[in-house]
DNA sequence: GGCTTGATGACAGTTGCTGACATCGAGGGT
DNA sequence: ACCCTCGATGTCAGCAACTGTCATCAAGCC
């Protein structure tokens, strides 16, 4: 994060990294799997929390508040680290390799709510489609709770987002 | 094509591509940002087909309505063009890199998307909101599409993921 | 003290991708 | 017909990401 920050993503070569933790390249390829992971090792805890979102909804809550609840519980990690967060988002949002990678995450993360709803016993396309709109209301809430300048909370935009989102699909015309 | 075919995205070597096209490496590069790029070319047809249908859309028509039509648009595509849409799906699907440029192409859809709504005098964040869920639900579509047996048009299943969004919206339990 | 085991180093090799310069063929103006 | 420009291609050298393989080494275990 370092170099990153003080160089850039793409300037930053994997010897130079290796070598400022005191390490072999070969090694870091041991520990990532490449150069990018190293800013994405930490999405698996989104993925947990979202997944026992889902898990801890009450089994007669429908799908869409289930979703709702997992993205509060996912939206409480970035409120945590907001300055974190943000510069880390200036370096992706900097890189189109970068880039790919958080699409890659955010995928894997539409997959993992899939599943945990498939277990909730929601059949398909409804599981994908449930999981597929509550990661696109994430990356609404995300994107605008980067911009907001406040101290308001991700979890805010979340509502602000399932609420359009409603709206929209019953004919609405904001 | 024939080449990621015969033996895989990963196995061919990108002298191995032009060698095949009768040319050198470097000219494969002057025509294609990377190797990935092949198999992505025909995306650009794909957005040109979404943007005019949100352009050719009634103004007064609510923005899902918009989104539908647009997204009925583009499933047309690749019903004139089934089998070759599954090849290349199937290609995709076997790499992770390739799915990786995929999400990039759908993100990039979703963002012309996004700006031909905000032409159409929709507001943030609805416009991001519409869009990404389109794209989600193509997405959902798409995939039934390709594993589906019939000869049904894609576009039925687009209705059928616009129907069961707003289900799920409403807070509906499938 | 010897043994296994997991992490690291050393090193060579492949391949995607880029920069710099030379070449060549098609049209365009005179 | 002659030159001239220009766009597309070839040639060559080189970087950096990533991988396979084997040696080394330290920690714990018997």
């Amino acid at each position: 994060m370092e170099l990153y920050g003080e160089r850039g993503y793409e300037q930053t070569t994997v010897t130079e990294i290796a070598k400022r933790a005191g390490l072999t390249e070969r090694t870091f390829f041991r520990h990532y799997a490449d150069k990018r992971e190293v800013l994405f090792a930490g999405s698996a805890l989104l993925r947990e929390r979202l997944v026992s979102g889902l898990e801890g909804a009450p089994p007669s809550a429908p799908p869409i508040e289930a979703v709702a609840g997992a993205l509060q519980a996912a939206a409480a990690v970035f409120d945590e680290r907001r300055e974190q967060a943000r510069q880390r988002q200036r370096v992706i949002t900097a890189n189109a390799e970068l880039q790919e990678r958080e699409l890659v995450k955010l995928a894997s993360l539409a997959t993992a709510m899939r599943e945990a709803l498939r277990l909730r016993g929601v059949s398909e396309p409804a599981a994908g489609l449930a999981a597929e709109a509550g990661i696109a209301v994430f990356k609404v809430a995300f994107e605008r709770w980067i911009d907001s300048v406040g101290e308001r909370g991700m979890g805010a935009f979340i509502l602000e987002g399932l609420a359009g989102l409603e709206s929209l699909m019953a004919g609405g015309r904001p």
